[in-house]
RNA sequence: AAGGGUUUCAUACAAA
């Protein structure tokens, strides 16, 4: 029994819940009696595959057919996978249901809870809970504290975050370098770079060694800023420090550059990074990409994107917004319509963004009509406009002062009850 | 033998 409950631990951690399940049919042939031990690693795997509604299935035929005793671990799970499948109210609603069957929540579960409704952005009921469990005698570790801390920092509290992060330490939990990290890449994403480096100072006075996410995350603070040099200098400080750089480091290296139309100092790095054993990966191709079309080398980008299939990268949804996105800007609209209907034939997947960048290049092209005629077919395509779509339009109609035209379209979006913002 | 936290890529609006 304990082999066999590892080997389907394995395979669910190795994103093969389905061999999970076949040793689950052995399991039962041989005997042996299943607990939640047993089922806790595959609904882990089956939410792990964004086949949560497998999950639940499971779930509930547990409970039904009287599988095995529930317990925290396995209720842990099922809350964890529905905050990550975005369903938060529905894992607090079966918070409340362990709680009446007296299965007493811990640190975990509340942990689990306060990061999904961090991240979100529910910081009201994240904080709620947090009180709550203080109420309920569960001690917050420092995962719990981190998991605020990173809410906040995400809604702008950065000031928020650091009178968590000081609350912790007056509790004797100690920030580790994954508080740290969150820290220093909010400052930085609020441009506060130079205040982010003096955090990674503060972490190393508190024995925590910063990591190659501390560097890139600083790296990013740097190029946000525009200040290529000190990225760089970063980025070399890192291998002095025997801190090996990953594609992470490149990526947003790459980035800055294109962000800066600096396309060829982003291209050297292309090249240098191949020669240091690491692969470009979708999201380098994509960043390339924007940044050919920033500097309107839309021959060169067309290229790269040939060249990356060839090499086996498949284009993802950020691939086909890029290009869509560069070969409007560039008065290739309908260049972009083409691919958009390529999309369609090949069967992919099509996405709202699709239409909304394509009928806005249209409508600064001043082709209106045109954007339309393409508005009116979305719902043919299973999407619903959002409300990128239909500013966009009423920014088209306005600009060409069809005032009415876009009343209209301000009107249509409420009665579809897709709210302004 | 099972559960929780961190870094990179896209579209509208937003001052001129």
């Amino acid at each position: 029994e304990y082999t066999m409950s590892i080997a389907i631990n394995s395979y669910c951690n190795s994103n093969q819940v389905d061999y999970g399940f076949s040793l689950l049919g052995w399991f039962f042939k041989l005997g042996h009696v299943p607990s939640a031990t047993t089922f806790s690693p595959l609904l882990k795997g089956l939410f792990r595959a964004n086949r949560s509604d497998e999950a639940l299935e499971l779930f509930k035929k547990i409970i039904g057919e009287g599988l095995c005793e529930l317990n925290v671990v396995l209720y842990g799970v099922v809350i964890d996978g529905l905050c990550k499948a975005g369903n938060t109210a529905r894992a607090i609603e079966l918070l409340r249901v362990m709680e009446r069957r007296s299965c007493m929540p811990d640190t975990y579960i509340c942990s689990a809870l306060i990061n999904g409704l961090s991240k979100g952005g529910m910081m009201d009921s994240a904080l709620k809970l947090f009180y709550e469990m203080l109420e309920k005698c569960i001690t917050p570790d420092v995962v719990t504290y981190t998991s605020l801390l990173h809410g906040l920092c995400n809604s702008s509290r950065v000031q928020d975050a650091r009178i968590v992060m000081k609350e912790m330490v007056a509790c004797k939990i100690y920030p580790d370098v994954i508080t740290f990290n969150i820290m220093i890449h909010a400052l930085c994403k609020e441009g506060l770079v130079d205040e982010a480096e003096d955090v990674v100072r503060i972490m190393i006075q508190n024995n925590e060694v910063p990591d190659r996410i501390t560097y890139n995350a600083l790296m990013e603070g740097y190029c946000l800023q525009s200040r290529m040099d000190d990225a760089m200098k970063v980025f070399e400080s890192m291998a002095s420090r025997s801190i090996a750089s990953d594609i992470y480091s490149y990526n947003i290296l790459i980035n800055g550059y294109c962000k800066k139309k600096k396309i060829d100092d982003a291209l050297l790095l292309f090249h240098e990074m191949s020669e240091k054993g690491f692969n470009p990966d979708v999201t380098t191709y994509n960043t390339i990409l924007q940044g050919l079309f920033c500097v309107s080398r839309c021959s060169a980008a067309l290229e790269l994107f040939d060249e990356m299939q060839v090499v086996g990268q498949k284009p993802n949804f950020f691939t086909y917004c890029n290009m869509l996105d560069g070969l409007c800007e560039n008065g290739h609209v309908q260049q972009a319509i083409l691919l958009l209907d390529t999309l369609d034939n090949k069967g992919l997947d099509l996405h709202i963004n699709y239409y909304n960048i394509v009928m806005d290049g249209l409508c600064k092209s001043g082709r209106l009509d045109t954007a339309q005629v393409l508005f009116k077919y979305i719902p043919s395509k299973g999407l619903q406009p959002d409300v990128v779509t239909y500013t966009t339009m009423i920014k088209g109609y306005c600009q060409g002062g069809l005032l009415k035209e876009a009343k209209n379209f301000l009107v249509n979006m409420k009665q579809k009850s897709c709210l302004p913002n």
